[in-house]
DNA sequence: TATTGTTATACTCTATAACTATA
DNA sequence: TATAGTTATAGAGTATAACAATA
């Protein structure tokens, strides 16, 4: 981006030799990183009309697409540890959002169920939820969206197996 | 994915109106999530043999790109808040990596330059970082890579702006 | 008065260990 | 013994407020 005898108006006391790097700004883990935090903080206003942060919807939807779904099912969809899935389903159903049925064949497991509130909540949520979707429909194609969701897919796929 | 008569095996107590929502699992701040951790795990091992993480590195590699910039400029440049720029160039200055000038014409700003040690370092880490490139080579051709870094560039511009 | 860097601190998100109750 | 859930806790990562030094 710059040469390096621009900056260093110090006096150059310094002098290394310069190490050949790639260019990090176009780096996909670099922008990867800016634009989750762009995303998510688009996200966190979004929602905060329903004092409910992205995770809350998240469990929300899951929930209202697999009711009865358990919380360990709920952890892996939502890629969070048991102790903080807990968490997050107190904060929802202290708000009345979410119950928690044992199951009857198996009084280990705990069904999660929207209750009507719950129900009433995430539909004004994805309402907002649509406004964002709609920011983003105005800087991508519907094509590029799902070019990018697939190349994310695939990116996923990375990491673990190495020296 | 799934009926909701499926998973409410508990006898289906309560009984919710279904709220029509989006496929979340094909929501790019969803999946921008996902991919994101594993990169920043898979950055996370590629440096761990330096003892030093993903930020570390960028910041590395921007003293090298120009040396003696400010620690402000640093922080712009990596999205980092001044505080904890400070305690990551303390981490590198720890360790011999980084060195802080004081500028002479303003003596405010520290100019920040990498040491002998701290180019070998670099240089090191920067094979590593190669090997992590090359991990997403595998799955991602060099113009999908490409179009995805635009994409995400265009995705930054989101947020802020809402009722 | 404004800016650079620093300290102290707090909040969010994530992760681990140990426990309970069921199976 | 193994699994679902829970508690307590620790660690990253990120944020704000207040301050010192310099301009």
């Amino acid at each position: 981006m710059r040469d390096r005898a621009e900056a260093s108006d110090g006096g150059g006391v310094i002098d290394t030799p310069h190490v050949a790097t790639c260019d990090l700004a176009r780096q996909i883990g670099f922008r990867l990183r800016f634009t989750q935090a762009a995303l998510w903080k688009d996200l966190l206003l979004t929602f905060r009309p329903f004092r409910l942060r992205p995770p809350h919807y998240a469990a929300l939807v899951m929930i209202n697409d697999a009711p009865g779904l358990s919380q360990q099912d709920l952890s892996a969809q939502l890629g969070l540890k048991g102790p903080n899935l807990v968490s997050l389903i107190n904060d929802l159903s202290k708000r009345g959002l979410v119950e928690r049925h044992q199951r009857e064949n198996d009084r280990r497991v705990n069904g999660l169920f929207l209750t009507g509130p719950g129900a009433r909540v995430l539909a004004q949520m994805t309402e907002a939820h649509a406004r964002h979707q709609a920011r983003i429909a105005a800087v991508l194609s519907p094509e590029d969206r799902a070019r990018l969701v697939t190349m994310l897919e695939s990116l996923e796929r990375i990491g673990g197996d190495q020296a």
